[in-house]
DNA sequence: CTTGAAAATGATCGCCGATCAATTACTTTT
DNA sequence: AAAAGTAATTGATCGGCGATCATTTTCAAG
């Protein structure tokens, strides 16, 4: 319930909007209540967060891949961002969320990797198998690079003169083709 | 002051260690101080990352470039890198904060745009005069990658096996490579 | 009906961002 | 030098926050 309520309240307000009274009072309970089933209101965020990355990777999980690596690159990155933009806000606290102590948990981690996974999967008609740590390594170039174009987009931090779409077809188009003429 | 004062907590703790009593503390003065000066503490920290930007730029502005477009984005990338290297939490502060109304205010994406103007020199010499369009549309698409591939490696959100440069230098080459090949 | 564990409470703490009438410091005018 | 005016600074005050934990309530097992 706390985590549907934080939920909720993310998607409406953004990182800001979640607060450990306010959602207690949302869902009918007390403050205490919430420190009793979450370590802290850090605690309660990262679960929505990693919430947030399984939806994402439901959503995305069962895209169909064939064998032009373009073709599945863009089904996914279309996924991607059809989530992106129905939940924006919600999406965003992922990367507002810092966490406190170095980087994320192992299992954290873990989540990412399998994103990553997808994209092994949409590459993989390029990479012969003996080549897995090649195909991981562009497949990660190619996530960090889909997430920075969606990242500033729905941040509004660029100039919106032109579509993700067509920023995301350029990237997916071009470094496909410099990995074959390469 | 305040905002050197701002930037050294940035530095060193990050979005969570800007608190508008620390700052007045740290620099001698009392808060109401503070709120005369800045309208309120979003909007110190606004300014706070402004002046980042700025520091950025400044990093980055007189890298020289020559004929070769892949020579000229990887020396940019290098400052772009040393720099985030140099300031991690600070950076991260710029993304971490997220504008209460809406979007960033114009000056702000204004300073995005300047960034992205040095991208486009850096491709240059891929696009004969007359083809401005394209050439801010591949160096955004340029800059928001490069944004997403430092951005997810300093946040420690993907397991960090191989460097940023190596992702960075594919990311180059091979989407310089693509747009020549088509 | 009793008992013991689990769940929920809410008063309390220290701190936060923000406000603003009052005070202090400084400049200009006479 | 004194007075008047302006700019800068103060700090008490407000409501709300995250967090804590001794106490109370709930409820199922014996």
């Amino acid at each position: 319930m706390a985590l549907a309520s934080a939920r909720r309240f993310a998607e409406a307000e953004g990182l800001r909007g979640i607060g450990a009274r306010k959602i207690a009072r949302d869902i009918g309970y007390t403050i205490g209540t919430i420190y009793n089933v979450f370590d802290g209101l850090d605690d309660l965020i990262l679960k929505l967060n990693c919430k947030t990355q399984d939806e994402l990777y439901e959503a995305a999980k069962d895209t169909p891949m064939g064998e032009d690596p373009v073709e599945n690159l863009r089904a996914l990155a279309v996924k991607y961002v059809a989530f992106v933009e129905a939940h924006p806000k919600l999406w965003s606290v992922n990367f507002e969320f810092s966490f406190p102590d170095g980087g994320p948990p192992d299992w954290y981690k873990l989540r990412v990797k399998r994103l990553i996974g997808l994209v092994e999967n949409a590459i993989a008609p390029l990479f012969p198998s003996g080549r897995e740590r090649e195909r991981l390594h562009h497949a990660r170039v190619l996530w960090s690079s889909l997430h920075g174009i969606i990242s500033l987009n729905v941040a509004g931090k660029m100039a919106r003169s032109e579509t993700i779409e067509s920023m995301e077809d350029d990237l997916i188009e071009n470094y496909i083709q410099g990995l074959k003429s390469r």
